[in-house]
RNA sequence: GACUCGAUAGCUCAGCUGGUAGAGCAAUACACUUUUAAUGUAUGGGUCCUGGGUUCGAGCCCCAGUCGAGUCACCA
């Protein structure tokens, strides 16, 4: 079973989150329980199994409602209870669900029209509370105050609620009373954001449409959408740490993977002309409001395919997908307008150094280009090669600068392993990163596919790891077989999805377009 | 990993020079048949993040720690 072979390898306690403990109820939740009771001591069920007939959700009632009066004179909604105002023998509640919030008039001698007044009286009245599941049936009209609601002749409870919600109240202004803002109780709890928190499901709509937008781009031009190990024997295809694991039966180290591409190329070797993959990569880094330790990259290879063609159908596909998304390809992050409309702007890497820093580092050596990194205050240790400076410098005085989509091309040899050299260059590789808002979001080759290269290229790594590197790439001496055995011309893109979302969103924080960011395990409860 | 800020009622927050813990919303009770941040009256609700220390006395001061946010470092 899974938990002896992880307390096996660990010797770790559970952590004490997972501890069962009794706890001591706040005033809020002993009513609660109570009103639980009293329903059940009504022979009511709480938790009842039927299937709930629902006939329309909040929104379509209100879009279609104005319109056609007429189809609304039977409806069944369903949703949170949100809202309560009682007002004697009437009252008024807000119910929500999927799409949004309806108003819902509930009169006593209607919902109860036999001697019997207890389902207003009592379990509306007392028993019912805000974040239960109910369903209304009734008919759509308009109050005298003009909101369209739904008159009620049937109240069903469906699932009771026993934590109370935060409440959070919105004025005529629009303006929002007291929300539920604590980042900790928000991503720990994000099943309470999502409920209370206006917004925060939009997000996460367009993270999915962003994924589904993309799919159907490259299904339309006939790529394969593929699965590839998530646990690997060698982490191949980027330079990270990664997090390793043990297979009790094989009694093998394995690693959870910390890129796809190795892989993905593997396919192209057999035969298939596009293949692409939504792959969740595991790096056991530092986290901070761009980096989280699981996050999702898109990785895609298209033989016969070199990186300009990569760039041209990349900076289309961006277009359509913002389009697609917000509606606009044109978007605004941070307050800046940035229009994703292609073709956008192709700068090499050494132009951009020489635009932004003066220094020509063209053809330079490696201690030449140490030199001239200091001269404008770049730290370089001497476990840096000149690839490595060379990206230091740009990141530093450079990057910021792209706020409108550049693709920043022809990357030095040394810090693209996998890239095929330039066909003008070999000094260079055939390599564009994309920048957005002065950050990456995708990065892309011409693939490396002269497995004899390949080979040296990886021991190139080595040679850095050995200097002290830790972040150089292993070698996979499968992946060399398979290049031997010959791989098509092929180019590949790897594009950041949270990244991407959240540029398309305005977020400037990770964790904004991941349901479940990574956490430290709280405290028992 | 370093620094800064924060943690008080279900939620958002206030808390004076160290002297028995406060508000709004939410909750409970009553009233109220078209309200919408419903309203009115009354009431209850606290491990002041945890553990030490100083003090006659700590939510507040000191030390150590936990969790979170921000900045930096790290990071293809």
């Amino acid at each position: 079973m899974f938990f002896f072979g992880w307390a096996k390898i660990t010797h770790h306690a559970a952590p004490t989150y997972l501890c069962t403990m009794e706890r001591q109820l706040s005033e809020q939740e002993q009513f609660r329980r109570e009103a639980l009771e009293a329903l059940r001591a009504t022979g009511m069920d709480p938790f009842p199994a039927a299937e709930v007939p629902v006939s329309h959700l909040a929104q379509d009632i209100k879009n279609d409602y104005p319109s056609k009066p007429e189809d609304f004179s039977e409806v069944c909604v369903a949703g949170r209870l949100m809202t309560k105002r009682i007002m004697g023998k009437a009252s008024f509640a807000s119910l929500m669900d999927s799409s949004g919030r309806i108003q819902i008039y509930l009169n006593r001698d209607e919902i109860c029209p036999e001697e019997d007044k207890s389902i207003y009286n009592d379990v509306f009245k007392k028993h019912l509370d805000i974040g239960d599941f109910i369903s209304i049936k009734g008919h759509v009209f308009i109050t005298q105050t003009g909101e369209i609601s739904v008159h009620a002749k049937e109240l069903t409870l469906l699932s009771k609620s026993i934590r109370p919600l935060p409440v959070v109240k919105k004025d005529a202004d629009g303006n929002t009373y007291d929300a539920f803002t604590d980042p900790e109780l928000r991503y720990r709890q994000r099943y309470v954001d999502l409920v209370v928190n206006e917004g925060v499901k939009d997000i996460f709509v367009k993270r999915t449409k962003v994924f589904a937008t993309m799919r159907s781009i490259f299904n339309r031009a006939g790529y394969l959408e593929v699965e590839t190990p998530i646990l690997q024997p060698i982490p191949g295809g980027a330079a990270a740490r990664p997090f390793i694991t043990h297979h009790n039966a094989l009694d093998m180290p394995l690693y959870l993977r910390i890129a796809n591409e190795l892989y993905l190329k593997r396919l192209i070797v057999g035969g298939f002309d596009g293949v692409y993959e939504f792959a969740k990569d595991f790096r056991n880094e530092g986290m901070d409001r761009t980096h989280n330790p699981e996050f999702t990259v898109m990785e895609i290879y298209v033989a016969y395919k070199d990186y300009f063609w990569m760039m041209d159908m990349t900076e289309k596909m961006l277009e359509e997908i913002a389009e697609t998304v917000t509606g606009s390809s044109e978007i605004t992050v941070s307050g800046k307008v940035i229009s994703l409309k292609a073709p956008y702007a192709r700068v090499p890497i050494l132009e951009a150094i020489k635009t932004h820093t003066g220094l020509d580092l063209l053809g330079k050596s490696e201690d030449e280009i140490r030199t001239a990194a200091k001269s404008i205050g770049i730290e370089v240790t001497a476990a840096m090669g000149s690839g490595k400076i060379i990206d230091e410098i740009f990141g530093e005085k450079c990057e910021k600068h792209y706020v409108q989509p550049t693709f920043i091309t022809d990357y030095p040899l040394e810090m693209s392993p996998l890239c095929k050299r330039h066909r003008d260059d070999d000094r260079l590789t055939e390599r564009f990163e994309l920048f957005i808002n002065g950050k990456e979001i995708a990065n892309a080759y011409s693939e490396l596919n002269d497995p004899i290269d390949q080979r040296a290229r990886f021991e190139e790594q080595l040679k850095l790891s050995e200097k002290g590197d830790d972040e150089a790439m292993f070698i996979d001496q499968d992946f060399l077989r398979a290049l031997e055995y010959g791989m098509p011309p092929t180019s590949g893109m790897g594009i950041g999805m949270d990244r991407l979302t959240m540029l398309l969103t305005d977020q400037s924080s990770i964790q904004e377009v991941l349901f479940f960011p990574q956490m430290r395990p709280e405290k028992a409860d």
